[in-house]
DNA sequence: CGGCTTTGACCTGCGC
DNA sequence: GCGCAGGTCAAAGCCG
């Protein structure tokens, strides 16, 4: 139950994965940027976002598209922001969080869950949609948003909410990655090619 | 046939 | 109290 309850993606391989493929090569360190973990603080986000909109796809700009898409829309995106932080605390009660912003062509990126899509809106000031994926895990309550970076269509930006309660089916190629170095990339193209299908 | 996606409607919460 | 915007639900359709 509480197997995974320090992030809700237990295969960061597969994020490794994509920074590997689209964007320049960066550090680990680097890549850690555009990890939100933990109860992110939103508020910052507003800030951040309708001080520097123009920043683009800076690191530090990830969390203003993190947060929300449209964000970065004044008086009426904080009232949003501030909703849904109010609505997280009541209902969520300070369930994980994590964000993070991939450059990646693809919306949907395999990350060893099995996703099924409850919703898809469109929001204020962003040009692209939202989607809205639940765990389609039984009793499985993870939700997660998707949606592009409105100041650069390139990125994906991924919000995870809540903790899995139960292994994804890639922690297995995860371990036979320790067991057998050897096959690391074999397993990663074979795990990779099923996820761009 | 089962599972998933799509999409419109509805609900909730906040600012004015 | 009203309007706005985000989040969720549920029915219908599609696909393997």
């Amino acid at each position: 139950m509480d197997c995974l309850d320090e992030d809700p993606n237990p295969n960061p391989n597969h994020f490794v994965e994509k920074y590997i493929v689209d964007p320049p090569p960066m550090d680990f360190d680097e890549l850690s940027n555009y990890l939100m973990l933990d109860e992110y603080d939103f508020s910052r986000d507003h800030q951040d976002s309708s001080s520097s909109q123009s920043v683009g796809s800076s690191s530090q700009n990830f969390a203003g598209g993190a947060g929300s898409g449209g964000s970065s829309g004044g008086a009426a995106s904080r009232n949003n922001m501030q909703v849904r932080r109010n609505r997280l605390n009541k209902v969520e009660g300070g369930n994980h969080r994590v964000a993070f912003r991939t450059k990646s062509e693809l919306e949907v990126m395999d990350d060893g869950f099995k996703w099924r899509k409850y919703g898809k809106k469109s929001v204020k000031n962003s040009p692209n949609p939202r989607n809205y994926y639940k765990c389609s895990n039984g009793g499985c309550n993870v939700k997660k948003r998707v949606e592009r970076d409105r100041d650069d269509a390139s990125y994906v930006i991924t919000t995870y909410e809540g903790v899995h309660n139960h292994e994804s089916p890639s922690v297995v190629y995860y371990n036979q990655m320790h067991a057998d170095p050897n096959n690391i990339w074999t397993l990663r193209a074979s795990s990779q090619s099923s996820a761009s299908s």
